[in-house]
DNA sequence: ATAATAACGAGA
DNA sequence: CTCGTTATTATC
């Protein structure tokens, strides 16, 4: 039933007539007699006999073509359940919106087929958990390099696995893949790595092994860049692209070529997540730290965790990879999930650019084009010696906008609440630190790092600093990368490149330099994951460098001792991410326990929580103002009790829209954002 | 939304 | 105890 309302998240049986009987096959679009009115639904299955007693009939098959598969269908459900959310709002997300035009166009004589899906299942239905595979393979499923070096069984064509040779683990993970073995990697992509072509090869190989992929990237530039790469690789016309922004008879098109198996590889943007493909062996997501993978409708599911709940209800191959890790994907890889895909340190130094921190400290600039640039004597040489090597430049500024958050005026170490470890925050600029999870003030705080007694406010330093860049350097040509035009590519010559986080251009040949400015604003967000962000954020630019031993420099206006500066120099986001990890181990936080927030008016949180059979060992913080005048409570369970958390809470909202209680409150799981 | 069903209370 | 009215709950 296409209805949101959670106490009806349910299957309901309805006879079908005689002349529909044809059309009426499961995964097809339905309409029926719902409550006196006519609502859409999706028929699920056929049955022989109904316990209900009294049914009415199928009003009205929409269209025959059934696009809900099986594998989708379960996976809606897995989903569903693991964010305390309706089918019907999966649904929603999985199968795009009817397009009558296109689907003409692309039912020919192609009738979808459905596989029996395979077993596999896991009770919370997340695949991070730490448990073993179902089947038995060894945790983590890639095979070690010299477990198989001779010929394929069954002789199939084997991937050219040079491109992954820089990974000890990569070639075995082509393999794999094209065995049809469900290997899971999690992947730290070198510096100047050409992501797209990696993802190629990988696709490529798991089409040799007879089965199709699914691979998600964050936006319309990487989805051109990998499009660009599959095209390569496989020919035109072996895969499509599904992304929201293509508009409806693009997204709605490349979706029915998937499901009448047309096409056995679908890339895109996290609308394609759910794309049905037909003997689905591996799905893959990039960058998966980026915040554009978590949608931001209801239920609010994240891509990297639906691929990988897809991966494991299917025995299907997963790769996480990115420049840097996220503390989600260490958790595989410590939970023995995933297997890491990493190379040796030797080849990670002769790839990195050279790096170097600098103060931000304007007494050192004595150089007359740093001080009108106001930029440290150290960026600005690097910068110049780029530009006369006839080098382009790349000059990262963080957007504006950032929360201010409150950290010591001596170390610098962020402020938490001594008794929830929440954020502190500042009312006024007199005013006394209070927590924005537990609402206690901290009337007497004291830095837990230094003792400092000070704290001061983050302020986000100038985009100005780089504009004046220019004039530092008259006759330089500078373009600019941001919001409003975002450049896919650059030229190789000398010139300047001034860019938002996210917006870099690929330099022919690779940037002389690359400046990472105003990092203060990126590392004191407001933000569990703001240092993890950042590191995430200087890797995606420095990674445009060349290699050091081409001239390529990085340099870093940040304090060197800080973890994310010592991670980017050293060029190891696992590292990070293993102490990040640690970190949220310690003060609670996901995904080291699972988390959901209840956001809402003061009574309807309060009414939903306390009709909620939260297991025991829920913790609930909170309450906390929200924007609008709502308040926010948080739910804290270990992992092991993720699905009964979110079962409880999903069954709360039942009660709750059952007796139509009017004011409506939003579940999170996991939410991107806890402050 | 609306029909069934349960709950309730007044009058016999 | 019964009937008529009103809250409650399920909706094939």
């Amino acid at each position: 039933m296409d209805v949101p309302l959670p106490h009806l998240d349910r299957p309901f049986d309805y006879l079908v007539p005689e002349a529909l009987d044809a059309d009426a096959r499961p995964g097809v679009r339905v309409k029926v007699r719902f409550a006196g009115q006519l609502v859409d639904g999706w028929l699920l299955e056929r049955a022989e006999s109904s316990e209900h007693p009294k049914l009415a009939y199928l009003e009205k098959v929409v269209s025959p073509v059934p696009v809900l598969s099986p594998e989708v269908a379960r996976l809606a459900r897995a989903v569903a359940d693991r964010y305390a959310g309706s089918l019907a709002d999966v649904l929603r997300l999985a199968v795009p919106p009817r397009h009558a035009r296109a689907e003409k166009a692309v039912t020919t004589d192609t009738p979808p087929t459905d596989e029996p899906a395979p077993g596999g299942t896991e009770p919370d239905g997340s695949p991070a958990d730490g448990t073993a595979p179902a089947d038995g393979t060894a945790p983590g499923g890639v095979p070690s390099e010299a477990a198989d070096a001779g010929a394929r069984p069954g002789g199939r064509a084997e991937v050219d696995p040079r491109g992954w040779r820089d990974y000890p683990a990569g070639p075995a993970l082509l393999r794999a893949l094209t065995d049809g073995r469900p290997a899971r990697a999690v992947w730290s992509a070198l510096p100047g790595e050409d992501w797209a072509d990696r993802y190629a090869d990988a696709v490529a190989a798991t089409v040799a092994g007879g089965r199709g992929a699914v691979v998600v990237v964050a936006d319309a530039r990487d989805l051109d860049r990998l499009d660009a790469a599959l095209t390569a690789v496989l020919g035109a016309g072996r895969h499509v692209r599904l992304a929201a922004a293509d508009g409806p008879a693009r997204r709605y098109r490349a979706f029915l070529t998937a499901r009448t198996g047309g096409v056995d590889v679908v890339i895109g943007t996290r609308a394609a997540m759910f794309a049905p493909v037909r003997r689905l062996g591996l799905v893959a997501i990039w960058d998966d730290g980026d915040d554009l993978h978590a949608e931001p409708r209801a239920p609010y599911p994240h891509a990297r965790d639906v691929l990988l709940t897809r991966a494991q209800l299917g025995d299907i191959a997963a790769v996480v990879g990115g420049y840097a890790r996220t503390a989600e994907a260490q958790l595989l890889v410590e939970t023995g999930w995933a297997r890491e895909v990493v190379a040796d340190r030797a080849v990670v130094r002769a790839r990195t650019p050279a790096m170097a921190p600098t103060g931000d400290d304007p007494q050192l600039a004595r150089d007359p084009g740093a001080a009108s640039a106001r930029l440290p004597s150290l960026a600005w040489t690097t910068a110049r010696d780029a530009l006369r090597a006839d080098l382009p430049v790349l000059v990262q500024v963080p957007r504006r906008g950032y929360v201010p958050s409150v950290a010591c005026a001596d170390c610098r170490a962020p402020a938490r609440c001594p008794h929830c470890a929440g954020p502190l925050a500042l009312p006024s600029a007199q005013g006394t630190p209070a927590c924005r999870w537990c609402g206690r003030v901290a009337a007497a705080y004291a830095c837990p790092e230094c003792g400092g007694r000070r704290l001061r406010a983050s302020v986000t330093g100038a985009r100005r600093t780089a504009e004046e860049l220019g004039r530092a350097f008259p006759g330089v040509p500078v373009r600019t990368s941001g919001r409003e035009e975002v450049l896919a590519t650059v030229p190789g010559g000398a010139g300047l490149v001034i860019a938002t986080p996210g917006a870099e251009p690929v330099a022919e040949g690779g940037y002389g330099a690359v400046l990472l400015l105003d990092s203060w604003a990126l590392l004191t967000r407001a933000d569990l994951r703001a240092g993890e962000e950042a590191l995430r954020r200087w890797m995606a630019a420095a990674a445009l460098a060349r290699p050091g031993t081409a001239g390529g420099r990085v340099v870093v206006v940040a304090d060197g001792a800080l973890a994310p500066v010592q991670a980017l120099l050293r060029w190891d986001s696992a590292w990070f991410a293993a102490r990040e990890l640690a970190e949220r181990r310690e003060l609670g936080f996901p995904p080291a326990v699972r988390m959901a927030s209840v956001t809402g008016a003061a009574e309807a949180v309060a009414d939903l929580l306390a009709g909620a059979r939260l297991p025991g060992d829920a913790e609930v913080l909170g309450p906390v103002p929200a924007d609008e005048g709502r308040e926010r409570m948080l739910v804290r369970v270990p992992r092991s009790r993720a699905a009964a958390m979110a079962e409880a809470l999903h069954a709360a909202a039942g009660q709750r829209s059952a007796r139509k209680a009017a004011d409506p409150v939003r579940l999170q799981v996991d939410p991107l954002t806890l402050f």
